[in-house]
DNA sequence: AATGGCCTCCGGACGC
DNA sequence: TGCGTCCGGAGGCCAT
């Protein structure tokens, strides 16, 4: 595993982990919770938290955006990874590893663990009819491979907006799941650069977002992701996503298209990979020609 | 009112 | 080695 990328989970990622989870915990029960981390959890209190899952039985395991939906008997568990979240399904024997904040007994000594070392990551516990009332899973835009996300639906969004396009793809209103590592990657492949102004595209430009959005994210499912973190040891294979990028990551490496170098910057506070000369910066940009002939930091040389 | 941008949470990685 | 800085998803806050 010497390739692990120091990445976030995204959609493609947190739908890695449903379906691993899917295959290890549906149908189990719950008979005892360990909380040692008490911020990860929300809501309720941790003391109810605990006492209303012991007894509940797994039946699903679904996905909306980044957030894991575990389906029990009468609740639903909303769970966010955010940075560094990550589940493992171990035996109980297992040597707990360091950072794990959450454990799940289930009968025959075995355990769903979480671990977290940014501490980031969250979980409520929701009744399911109040499933829709939780601010942020409440909040979220389309999802990007459903039916209702095309260049139509993003033109509507774009042109309300002057920030950067890049924040708009960001904001888990307007699109439910991309995050830093595939907006940059969508834009790349669409040709546009990240920080044109939403406002200013056009449709033919939201089309081709659109498009490389889709693309991108379905490819990446079918890999299993490209954030080894993620995975769920033992089942989930590692994802192989990460050898499909063609600008994260890959500061100072040549453009697969021109062969110019990849150039990092920032953009809506967020490290941005972008081939200046493939995507053509707008007036006044930060990450430009100008700023490439200054050299990289680094050369990922291998 | 909605939008955009900045700050916060945290600790590992990295630079000096 | 030791210390300071950077990084980021989403929520809070504030200015416009």
């Amino acid at each position: 595993m010497g390739w692990e990328m120091t990445d976030v989970p995204e959609l493609p990622e947190v739908e890695t982990v449903r379906r691993s989870l899917e295959t290890l915990i549906v149908d189990r029960t719950i008979r005892s919770v360990d909380v040692h981390l008490n911020r990860i959890v929300r809501s309720p209190t941790v003391s109810e938290f605990c006492a209303r899952l012991v007894g509940q039985t797994v039946r699903g395991v679904g996905r909306r955006g980044k957030y894991l939906l575990i389906d029990l008997d009468t609740d639903v568990l909303v769970s966010h990874l955010r940075m560094e979240g990550r589940y493992g399904f171990y035996s109980a024997y297992d040597p707990v590893e360091t950072h794990t904040h959450i454990v799940f007994q289930f009968d025959g000594r075995t355990e769903l663990r979480y671990r977290d070392v940014r501490q980031f990551g969250t979980m409520d516990l929701l009744e399911r009819p109040a499933l829709h009332l939780l601010p942020g899973l409440r909040d979220l835009g389309v999802e990007p491979i459903e039916a209702g996300f095309d260049g139509r639906y993003l033109m509507t969004a774009f042109r309300r907006r002057r920030a950067p396009v890049k924040a708009v793809l960001l904001d888990q209103t307007v699109v439910a799941g991309l995050g830093n590592i595939y907006v940059d990657e969508a834009l790349y492949r669409a040709r546009v650069h990240p920080e044109r102004r939403a406002h200013t595209l056009s449709a033919k430009d939201a089309a081709a977002i659109a498009s490389a959005v889709r693309e991108v994210i379905s490819q990446a499912i079918e890999q299993g992701g490209s954030s080894v973190k993620s995975y769920v040891n033992g089942f989930g294979k590692p994802g192989g996503y990460q050898f499909a990028l063609q600008v994260y990551g890959r500061t100072g490496q040549a453009c697969a298209g021109c062969g110019s170098s990849i150039v990092k910057g920032r953009v809506a506070g967020r490290g941005t990979h972008v081939c200046v000369h493939c995507q053509r910066p707008p007036r006044n940009a930060t990450i430009s020609r100008k700023s490439s002939d200054v050299s990289p930091r680094r050369a990922g040389v291998k």
